[in-house]
DNA sequence: ATCAAATTTCAGAAAATACTGAAATTTCGG
DNA sequence: CCGAAATTTCAGTATTTTCTGAAATTTGAT
């Protein structure tokens, strides 16, 4: 590994946790991300210093986040691993698994809990805060859904506007009231 | 505690270590969130059978991410805290403190990472995939920041459009031929 | 200033999580 | 199918994180 390499992968690893993944998946999908070609398990335990099946478990765990892909090399029967570089593409895949993993749960949660007849004041005032939370988790749930299907074009358009955007809403409220609707 | 914030809470505890808090913390939180009034260190650690020692380093994370606020009851020595109940208000403060703790470090690494010169061409690979990373975390955060400043109103707004932006956009854009720039 | 109530700190125990190596299983070329 | 190469599983160990209780510190009413 350069020292440049070296340092990408040592961040990552220190960051995993805060991300939610752990060190040897942080720096797995590090040494991936910059690798120039695809790599198999045995390299990258070697690199890392991992024991073998540390590195098949980290190399689940980041297939389950859809963070790399599976390769096959003509002739090897071991199996490659790369990371997609774009970064749009690398955010849309977080933004789904983090919805699905850290929001679907919550939202269903809530709307099981915004059923139950409350018992008591305490659970009145309960529920108005949960259901102040489930509008929004499903308002940014279905945002997402929504964002999802922008190509990375429009998408990086939409970010560089920025707060401008406002601008844009009040002029086409302006237009609306004008027109149909 | 009621069977219903009983789940509220338990959920939040189980929730916790995806979403970066540990179970004593996410417990706390929910505790405090749907909680008709302001607690103290004592109540929480009553309720939820944790040692008041646990609940006040609980209650200081949760300060520090500015999801509980502090508040005194006249008459009483004791700190009550309190949580914000506008949904758009604690999305605000849990982008901004994310961006600043999963966002920033990553992104003064890639700076420095950017400015060393290549020695190799697996280096010069590795600065191209984190150049892309850099540029996306950085609009990224910069978006986060403009989108800090809209109202509850207009953010609701937009997110409800969802896709429907993409259409708004293109006229834009035949707006915008058709004028100045 | 005093002192009791409240909060915080911190060392060590308990619990949870990550990691390894050996064994089991799968895979695929022949 | 056979068997070597590759991958996965899993029980046990190591490490990290969380939690507690006792002691230290801070706070504020008197």
């Amino acid at each position: 590994m350069t020292p440049l390499v070296h340092s990408f992968v040592a961040h990552f690893g220190e960051m995993g946790s805060r991300w939610g993944i752990n060190r040897t998946v942080g720096q797995i999908y590090a040494l991936i991300f910059v690798s120039p070609k695809p790599l198999c398990a045995d390299e990258i335990a070697e690199t890392l210093s991992y024991s073998r099946s540390n590195v098949s478990m980290g190399l689940k765990e980041l297939q389950s986040w859809r963070l790399v892909k599976l390769r096959h090399v003509a002739g090897d029967r071991r199996e490659y691993f790369d990371a997609p570089s774009d970064a749009w593409e690398i955010f849309r895949t977080l933004a789904e698994e983090r919805r699905r993993r850290e929001m679907e749960p919550t939202l269903s949660m809530l709307r099981s809990a915004l059923l139950e007849t409350p018992s008591c004041d305490e659970d009145k005032v309960a529920q108005e805060r949960m259901k102040g939370m489930h509008d929004l988790i499903e308002l940014m749930s279905n945002w997402f859904d929504d964002v999802q299907r922008l190509d990375a074009q429009t998408l990086a358009k939409l970010m560089r506007m920025g707060a401008r955007v406002q601008k844009l809403l009040e002029l086409t409220g302006q237009l609306k009231s004008g027109s149909k609707e």
